[in-house]
DNA sequence: GAATAATTACTCGGATAAGGTATGTCCGAGTCTCCAAGG
DNA sequence: CCTTGGAGACTCGGACATACCTTATCCGAGTAATTATTC
């Protein structure tokens, strides 16, 4: 069981995009090059946001990403199903259909004693999630690291790309 | 992020191993014909609960698994754990260090914010499996369907292997 | 000088490869059982 | 009848293939800025 590598980069991408001009642009390459990551699958992830509704896209020269809404109103469960997918890690494939008294009909998801607990450890896991928003990130960085906004915004106009 | 299947089959059979004598051994070969499970794969798995110190192995004939300790011993927790292994899914690649400002010496798992956030989470995930025991599950499942005890003891015995 | 139209360069977006992990299979080492032979 | 030795069969355990998903890359469609041209 393992995260893709994607849901980091979209979580310190968005909250970089935090400390930029709201109707600022940063492009896929520049975003890379902030953290010396493969800028095309990077873009690719970004695409991901784009298609949830958390970033918004623009074409041609001047284009780039931006947050599509208030930090304060992107989750990190967002950033997270947004790359990951909707699933639950545990699918439960209902293989009680095959043992005694198994009925093929039965939605075992929902009847299944061992598929809701691990169903309801997921969700204490979703609700820490969907309790803490970018915007608290950025708040906590900016709080232990008052030079971080500043340090963001000259690294970014540094890059070229 | 997808959970390994070995999971779901694991609680199965931990569960299953409830209702039968203590001191009985139960082959992989009958705990996979039990959900017609493929034999070679489940009996990898069964390994690595017995690593783990939760089953243990019997060689040579009238051999096979059976629990450890008792079922009020063995949490979720520790099944989830033995197949998936200790690592958390979200592992903090310290992409900080790239950043402006970032030390190679820094220790981010403890200082990235999100990296710590994603922690809390699991941590959250872990308390909500940590807290309940195959005993826990194998009440629930006698109270709600009390004819599987009898039902499984007489499946187990019924199946060649 | 201003408006307009073609050009150009730059961006995202999706289609296309490569690698790694989960899944699945196989055979060998060890051991308990069963059976037969001998006392 | 009881003991003992050996053959046999069965089990786990780990080494060996396969399939799928993640990771990574590339090129094309579209777009906005730019530049040259005309009025």
């Amino acid at each position: 069981m393992r995260m893709n590598e994607g849901v980091e980069w979209a979580l310190h991408s968005c909250v970089n995009m935090t400390w930029l001009d709201p109707e600022e642009a940063v492009t896929a390459k520049r975003l890379a090059a902030f953290y010396e990551l493969p800028a095309a699958y990077l873009n690719k992830q970004l695409q991901s946001l784009v298609k949830a509704g958390i970033l918004t896209s623009i074409s041609g020269p001047r284009g780039g990403f931006r947050l599509a809404r208030r930090p304060d109103q992107i989750t990190l469960l967002d950033i997270v199903t947004a790359i990951e997918g909707r699933e639950d890690a545990f699918r439960c494939e209902s293989i009680l259909r095959k043992g005694p008294g198994g009925n093929p009909e039965v939605d075992y998801r929902a009847h299944c004693e061992i598929s809701m607990t691990m169903r309801q450890a997921e969700l204490a896991w979703r609700r820490e999630l969907a309790g803490k928003t970018v915007a608290d990130m950025a708040a906590t960085v900016a709080r232990k690291y008052p030079q971080a906004p500043d340090g963001t915004r000259a690294r970014f106009a540094s890059l070229r790309g």
